[in-house]
DNA sequence: CGGCGATTGTGAATCGGATTACAATCGCCT
DNA sequence: AGGCGATTGTAATCCGATTCACAATCGCCG
């Protein structure tokens, strides 16, 4: 039988979850490499600088397609392309943040997420002291105009930094206005349903799980 | 056979981490429940709240012991307690900080963290205009004092704010001095020696994973 | 231009965590 | 006191992710 020529628009199947947030990872790799001037590099070398085999980086690529020249490796700035346009980060995205406290400031000030093609757009509190103020150049909406605005932007991605207490309240809220990505900081195990994604950012529980490992000291 | 006595010191076998890292979460909830006035619990309930199976839940806590009481639950005060001395939260902790930028300085303003027992007692930072400085009543002591300051206060848990570039050397230079746990914030894929921990807080990370699933939109 | 070392892509084998399923036990109700 | 619904603890099973292993292919060198 001839070869068949189904090369593009090849169709992904179920990729796990897992293999997803490992794709971030490889493209920040990548970029590194990329800006040492680095041309072409092997899943070897890959696994080398995440600390993972290289048998599991080829196969986590291998759900998308194939990117490498056998004897040879990847080219650094091919592969990096092909990741970000996989990723959805050949645009830019607009984010909402709830929750203009100290850590939601923090957040606004953070200049790590603009690079990557993230800009936080509105910001929204419930307390009216902070409503009008503008920090690191926005301005602070009241609670009541988070659908409006939300949607009128057509905002699909919000970081939640509100207390515990009103986080899930919140989340419910940006679901509702048809936001499909969240990044939580509040401490509860928070709930979405299904189309929506949801990562949670939690220093304590980390440290809690680590003082385990750490009982005999 | 006469039923063994052999309650307590029971050996704990290998744990996955998995299991390790759900249980302050188990904790969070049971803090709640206790708060709320609940005294029991089933494994089916705290398993609504955490959105798993009971019988993960159940398996889990297996791991170390029996708790419950078949037909009635688990005692919220009593596994609560347990839970903390499993993870080793009856006790507090020093927590030594590295890098005092504006990210830093959030993370000692947080007030999420003395609550749960953990204590930053000693913030570090190489920038000469910041060391001497006083934020959130801790002192900012330069590098060169690192090694000595952090093994003078035996503190073994330590959070790495500082730019991707230094992150790695800094975490060596912990390692060094005996640091068995550490929470890095810096955008990297560090890397420590076998009987240290390491936990990544990396919203960047957990944003590029999620617009995965936004690429139709 | 042919042979060789390197490396990919992937089916098959393996591993480990999650789920199932159920015997053992509990407290309560009558 | 005895039966019943509820719930645990865990052995057995299932399932998905990781690793293995190798054929296919590449570029290079002589």
């Amino acid at each position: 039988m001839a070869r068949e020529k189904a090369e593009r628009s090849r169709v992904i199947p179920e990729v796990p979850e897992v293999v997803v947030m490992r794709l971030p990872l490889y493209l920040r790799t990548l970029v590194q490499l990329s800006q040492r001037g680095v041309e072409v590099v092997s899943s070897q070398q890959l696994g080398q600088q995440l600390q993972m085999t290289p048998a599991q980086i080829r196969k986590d690529l291998s759900y998308f397609g194939r990117f490498g020249r056998q004897g040879r490796g990847y080219s650094v700035k091919y592969l990096l392309e092909e990741l970000r346009q996989i990723l959805g980060l050949e645009r830019e995205w607009d984010v909402g943040l709830v929750g203009v406290g100290r850590l939601g400031r923090a957040i606004i000030s953070y200049a790590g997420m603009a690079p990557e093609g993230f800009h936080i757009v509105a910001a929204f509190d419930a307390d009216p002291r902070q409503v009008g103020q503008t920090v690191g150049g926005i301005t602070v909406q009241s609670m009541d105009h988070l659908q409006e605005s939300i949607k009128a932007t057509d905002t699909r991605i919000a970081i939640v930094a509100v207390p515990a207490a009103h986080a899930q309240e919140v989340i419910d809220r940006l679901v509702e206005c048809d936001v499909r990505a969240i990044l939580n900081y509040a401490p509860i195990p928070a709930l979405v349903p299904p189309p929506v994604k949801l990562r949670n950012i939690d220093p304590v529980l980390a440290l809690q799980s680590m003082t385990y490992y750490l009982r005999s000291l």
